[in-house]
DNA sequence: GATGAATGAGGGTTCATTCAT
DNA sequence: TATGAATGAACCCTCATTCAT
């Protein structure tokens, strides 16, 4: 008789230990061995429900990914303005969840992957589209057209590189310091657009929003 | 007799295997004996010259980190201003020869090991004093004393994520764009401070020597 | 559910095929390849059960010395008197079941490397103490305590100089002729002190006990 | 212009090198690169003078036995009794020259050789064949046919038997105690027999040789 | 006579995977 | 559903050997 739920319990319990171990033991280190006994189960397991280490690696990736998307759907909620859905993205990739060194170790792991495995490819295409997407969404009022790509590439590429210091340096920056300057190279790049292009009155409205 | 000079060439020859292996096989898959093949000779040459499969990474990142620091060296000496030098210092992260997928991928690469290799940690912590080291030098005189470290820490950051996108988007970004990207936020930052607490030509004279 | 009790054969298996590899291909031709081979099991079995090959082989030594020690006591409890223990020794070092190639070959191949390994040394110190110690209980009673120390070198001496003939001579020594010789050295050096210093019912009595 | 009596020099450093080896580092790792370093020469030179590691190795067993034969041949010259002759062979053997540990480990690593080394077989047998044979013919004036064999092949393994505690012990054998055990056994042998089927006379001869 | 650069076979080891239980 | 024994391919590394100089 078959225990109902347990899949969703095992799994959770197998990421779980793979997010530890890359970040304790590193990517190379890894090994379903340890996996399974930070997990406290069998090795066999990990066949049984992921079919592969490989399936194991990317839904790991998954989910750290989906806790992303819902960190950022949750605060783009309550985000009305523009400025506010700006803020909502660039908070939630620096919610306590996210910018932790576990986690940032696993997305620099996988990063290091994805240009040699289809399958995370995929993952992060797909992660990096929702996100550009959604800084051309809220930058698109404020920015001339041809400015919009390269700021959202801009501010993709700052938070993707303070979370690389949240991982690499021994004297870390702290998720409030990278918020701000997150957010700081946002502001800038609106007044700067403002102070030429709109009326004084648009500026203000766009501090006070952050 | 044996030959003389041969020691460098046959370093440098592994060591450019090694990156393209990197490159093209990703690290996991970056064995002595793929290595060894690119560069034409056998396995047992790895052990001859850099005493282990570890002691040739090691090189190989000391490689591209030396080939970064003479590209700022020079530009710096052609630097006589402030912000001559800041622009330097990004334009030379910028440059052909950094900004290849090629080399991109080994930064990667060695990004996602550096929590977990002592060596590789003290290179990387040699490798970030030295670009904060400049910029922070090059910000000073003109940005207020508490904002200099968060800038500075911005600029490093965002050119670091710039690079990473250099080796995981398809539809990759250019060196100019990117290089333009950077400037802008290090111009951003001159001006917003600029326009606050100091006269006018003082900000024409940071625009001109962009 | 795994197989209970494998672990005890599989070891036991294994420790054979170290015997035989090392007896018939020599110890420097023993790899675990080989002796995987030659129980019908894959390479990686060693690992799984020894750790290491290093493991393996000390567990292999730890064998044939706890068979001689097994073979020493069992004689040990049919013996009496001080001439018959110390005979039991002698006799349990030349059992069918030690006096062969096939293991004298181990126990040789094991001397070679005892000086430079750690881990063997501290066995055979061990080895070495019992089979002394052995002697000198035995020797106590009947000679002057100042030859004691020598007589039970020389036998530890003699026996170990015969297991090397076993190993070595195409025309070898047989277990019996071996035993004679050693017993007849222990007999030699009773009755010599016997002649000297007790009287002759004392001498009768040791012969009759040989 | 060939320098002339080289080949004699460099053979001599290679072998004694060999032995140095063997004994600090262990046969296992005796490799050609540890033997030329401490010879303070190429690696390229044993091929050159010994064509092998298997004809270096040979050479060097050749090498201590010659130095036990020439031992034992000297001493051979001031015996004219045949028990004198019987004490020169054991003398020899326990020459300062060959009971110190680094002649006694060669032998030790060559043992281990034997069974499986056609042609240290070879050498061994000779070895072997001229040791007992000087036994033989010192034992034969004073033992009966059927015991000659036995004593003989007895002192032999006593012998060796010596040898291989001063390798292997911690607390050794000091040449002169194991020279003084050997003696015993071949004198007690004597005296057995002399009491039993000799005059009286013959067993002070016997003992004043002694 | 002598060097040491270069080779490549073979070693021990690790580990993802399979499968009988 | 879960185990862990067993496999064997692939790894890094060592080292005897070769050979151009």
């Amino acid at each position: 008789m078959p225990k109902v739920g347990m899949e969703e319990i095992r799994r959770r319990q197998l990421i779980d230990a793979t997010k530890a171990s890359i970040h304790e033991d590193g990517f190379a280190n890894t090994t379903i061995a340890r996996i399974s006994r930070r997990a406290g189960l069998s090795s066999g397991i990990v066949a049984h429900y992921f079919n592969d280490k490989a399936g194991l690696l990317e839904a790991t990736l998954r989910s750290i990914a989906e806790d992303l998307r819902i960190e950022t759907v949750r605060r783009l909620r309550d985000a009305t303005t523009p400025e506010e859905r700006l803020l909502a993205v660039i908070d939630a990739n620096f919610a306590p969840s996210q910018f932790v060194p576990e986690v940032v170790s696993v997305w620099l792991s996988y990063w290091a992957l994805v240009p040699q495995t289809p399958a995370l490819r995929r993952v992060h295409a797909i992660n990096e589209k929702r996100m550009i997407s959604n800084f051309r969404h809220a930058l698109k009022p404020h920015l001339p057209e041809d400015k919009v790509k390269a700021v959202a590439t801009g501010l993709a590429a700052l938070i993707e590189g303070l979370w690389l210091r949240c991982a690499l340096s021994t004297a870390g920056v702290t998720p409030e310091e990278a918020a701000g300057i997150a957010r700081d190279y946002a502001t800038g790049q609106f007044k700067k657009h403002a102070a030429a292009n709109q009326p004084p009155a648009r500026q203000d409205k766009i501090k006070s929003a952050i």
